[in-house]
Formats: C-alpha cells, structure tokens, sequence
DNA sequence: CCCATGACTAATT
DNA sequence: AAATTAGCCATGG
C-alpha cells in the first residue's frame, strides 16, 4: 500500500536526470520533512526499476543503503558514469542537484 | 495513543 | 578519524 508520503518521495526522485544524484536531505528539505523518513519511504520503493532510488545518496557523499542491496547500487551508480571510492561518491559538487535543478 | 524502528545527519567525544 | 549521541519523522503494531 502506497501511502500519500510515498507518492510524494517517489515523484521527486522519478525527475533526477540521468548521470545526476542528490540526497536524502536535500529531498527531505523539499518535502517538508526528514532524511530519516525519506529514507523510510525510498526502503519501501515497490518499483525499483522504474524509480530511481539508487540515485539517492547521503548528505556526506558515502552510498547509503538500498533494499536490493548496496553491491546493486553502486553497480548502477557506476552505469551511469559516475564515480565511486572507498564507498564515497567522487565529485559531489558537480553531481550533486540543489534546490534549482528539478522540481 | 504510546512505542519501536530505520536506505539519515550534525555535533561531540 | 572513528565511534557515540541526540534529534529527526513516517509508519506499523
């Protein structure tokens, strides 16, 4: 079951473009809410395949979890081009999407 | 309603 | 630099 909270978490990461990644945080600070609980929200993803929650990242640039498990993650993180060290994302800055970038 | 549980974070040891 | 701690908030029992 799909809870309205879900729904809003969901439509957000649906819009990251490709090669891009952003953060619980920031997705937290757009609703209204915490990391903590987009979190919550992004672990009960029912569609990992057609959204992308792996681009979701932690606010430090380290991974994060993911319900199919972190190797997957970082397996399609680096699909996408981006780069990946001792767990820690490279680069964060340049891939990183703010408040401007999509809404 | 109260309580526990996290794909988290920032500050403090 | 790694580990603790306290704060966070949606969700489910």
């Amino acid at each position: 079951m799909i809870t309205k909270f879900q729904r809003k978490v969901y439509n957000l990461v649906r819009k990251i473009p490709k090669g891009k990644v952003t953060t619980y945080k920031i997705l937290a600070k757009k609703l209204k809410t915490s990391a903590r609980a987009v979190g919550q929200a992004l672990k009960r993803n029912p569609w990992p395949k057609e959204i992308p929650c792996y681009k979701v990242i932690k606010n430090n640039g380290e991974i994060g979890g993911y319900s199919l498990g972190v190797e997957k993650k970082i397996r399609l993180l680096k699909r996408e081009g981006i780069k990946i060290k001792k767990n820690k994302i490279q680069e964060i800055s340049r891939l990183m999407i703010g408040d401007l970038k999509f809404e």
